[in-house]
DNA sequence: GGGCGAACTTAGTATTGGAATG
DNA sequence: CATTCCAATACTAAGTTCGCCC
């Protein structure tokens, strides 16, 4: 130890001596400057007795070359990640490096420093939002018959585990990663076809104009098939939208007679028809999905109306004073649950009762039933209809009636939202679509009675103010004091409005807390019918559609106008 | 008429970003 | 100005339908 220390210490007594750094330039210089004039002073021009330039001018010639660069940055190895709130990021070598810089300074005392923190953060998340700008200006958007048209989703999906929905049994499994080599890229011939990324190859590259698709993998824990498509908002996925709901529509037109024949069939001796025709009752009434039947074993265990089995439906024949009482308990798509106590007709309890004679719980209700012998009963009976037809339909016939029934063209704009919210409501009810009540519902529910009480104990004052200036105007009956009193009232009709405006906004939340409107505003209802509700009622378009939602009913935004009935 | 693969729609939840708030 | 909150968006799983084959 002590060997390497004294050489260092006699190195720094040695240059004590030593004139500041700024004037050792200058002594060497003169020091040179006499060397040579002795040795030299006859025979050579020396430098600095050249000429001097002109004014301004410090040199005719100079060359070099150039600064000598830092290196380009070198990835970190494979195996080395970033990790963002506990999870582990892709970076680009451009945010990986500026991300080192931080990390090399992780122990030193300016990463403690705030403003040094958020500058770097700052900084660092610019370059990052930039870097996916590019991304999905690059990638986002495909040329489709002469239009720039943007795409739903254009990443494929990273590798990570499985994680099915409900008790599903390939939960926890290693989904791959995608490789260029398992996608097959579909576009048209002649077109310039992308380039995978260097190294690697595509699949296949194709060009079947039959279908909508823009590349597609296969994933390997189902072995489906996964598709890049194109946005709603697309002319593709528009027209397809638009072609559905006139498909709805046309079931508007012959659903009577449906309805009358499946009722007439519940009397069938067909054992086969009795059971297509109660079947066709609960699509139509309860908007079942029409159930196909599913690989044991393979997913969760989640049913429709045709893969109902025995233990999900128990008969009543009289139930809190009602007749005849169908109680379904069953997992549906997604394992939502449904459950529902619903009164039927005679007839289809005895049916029901006819089905499930001699059977075990886990016994198929319709076991002479499926959903292709269903449909294609359907097909004949109007073109284009299919299970699914009806809860469309029933969705927005839904809307509309709810609509027709709910809005008062009297009320303020709040209060047509909520009438709009409880149709919409209506019909998420129908189609049984709900959500996990939000984690912080109470607290905010809480927050929003906190401010309806502050505006309430508002109003309150106000009112003991206007109070106070109509004593004061009626005393002294001067201009100054009634424009006092006008003030004081307006002021009061505002807060009443707010007021209002919350407690409508209390109210919605509420009957909202388990419910999801999102599907059924964008699967289910004809977006026309909500369109024309808007004009006829003088309510924002933006009020009940957001930004994306209109791009994807751009169509109906477009064509629809007060008088549109479904 | 059943089995299967392909194509497309429908679904709930996790994450994000920007407005509201103290 | 930082934190909180919520609507919008991203994500991808899970359905339906259809056509083909036997």
């Amino acid at each position: 130890m002590l060997k390497h220390v004294l050489p260092l210490a006699a190195w720094a007594s040695s240059h004590a001596h030593l004139p500041p750094a700024s004037l050792r330039g200058f002594l060497t210089f003169n020091a040179m400057r006499l060397h040579a004039a002795g040795r030299n002073a006859k025979t050579a021009k020396i430098r600095w007795e050249e000429e001097q330039h002109a004014n301004g001018v410090k040199w005719q010639q100079l060359e070099h070359r150039g600064p000598y660069f830092a290196p380009p940055y070198e990835r970190l190895p494979r195996g080395v990640c970033f990790y963002y709130n506990g999870k582990p990021m892709k970076l680009s070598p451009a945010t990986e490096e500026i991300a080192t810089f931080y990390a090399k300074m992780l122990d030193h005392d300016y990463t403690r420093k705030a403003i040094f923190k958020k500058n770097f953060f700052c900084d660092w998340t610019e370059k990052l939002k930039k870097e996916a700008e590019r991304i999905q200006e690059e990638y986002g958007y495909c040329i489709i018959d002469g239009h720039r048209e943007k795409i739903g989703n254009f990443k494929t999906e990273p590798p990570g585990l499985f994680r099915g929905r409900g008790d599903h049994p390939k939960m926890g499994m290693v989904k791959k990663r995608i490789m260029p080599e398992d996608v097959i890229i579909n576009c048209s011939k002649g077109s310039k076809i992308p380039k995978p990324p260097p190294g690697h190859k595509w699949k296949e590259v194709r060009s079947d104009n039959s279908v909508t698709w823009l590349a597609s993998w296969t994933e390997n824990i189902n072995g489906a098939i996964k598709y890049i498509m194109l946005n709603p908002s697309s002319k593709l996925k528009g027209e397809k939208d638009w072609q559905k709901y006139e498909i709805a529509r046309c079931l508007k037109g012959v659903v009577g007679k449906i309805r009358a024949q499946y009722r007439a069939d519940w009397k069938s001796k067909e054992m086969k028809k009795r059971q297509r025709s109660v079947a066709l009752y609960f699509i139509d009434k309860l908007a079942l999905r029409a159930g196909n039947e599913k690989e044991e074993g393979e997913t969760a265990d989640t049913v429709g109306c045709c893969s109902l089995r025995v233990e999900h439906l128990r008969l009543h024949p009289r139930m809190d004073g009602k007749e005849n009482v169908v109680e379904f308990d069953f997992l549906g798509k997604d394992c939502i649950r449904y459950y529902n106590q619903v009164p039927v007709e005679k007839q289809v309890f005895k049916n029901l009762q006819l089905f499930m004679e001699n059977k075990g719980p886990g016994d198929d209700l319709f076991d002479r039933l499926s959903t292709s012998t269903l449909n294609k009963h359907l097909q004949d009976l109007m073109e284009g209809l299919t299970a699914k037809v009806f809860r469309t339909y029933n969705a927005s016939i839904t809307l509309q009636e709810q609509l027709d029934a709910l809005t008062n063209e009297d009320d303020n704009v709040a209060a047509k939202l909520l009438s709009y919210n409880r149709a919409n409501r209506a019909v998420a009810i129908l189609c049984n679509h709900q959500r996990a009540t939000p984690k912080t519902f109470e607290k905010s529910m809480q927050n929003l009675q906190a401010k309806i009480n502050v505006k309430r104990d508002q109003l309150c004052d106000a009112k003991l103010e206007l109070k106070r200036a109509k004593a004061d105007c009626k005393s002294k009956r001067d201009l100054k004091s009634k424009a006092t009193l006008e003030k004081k009232q307006k002021h009061i009709e505002k807060l009443e409005e707010q007021l209002e405006k919350l407690v409508l906004q209390a109210t919605d939340k509420e009957e909202n807390k388990q419910i999801a409107l999102g599907t059924s505003k964008l699967n289910y209802l004809d977006p026309r019918i909500s369109v024309a509700w808007c004009k006829r009622f003088c309510v924002p378009i933006e009020k009940i559609f957001n930004k994306t939602q209109r791009e994807k009913f751009a169509w109906a935004i477009d064509m629809a106008d007060e008088d549109f009935v479904f």
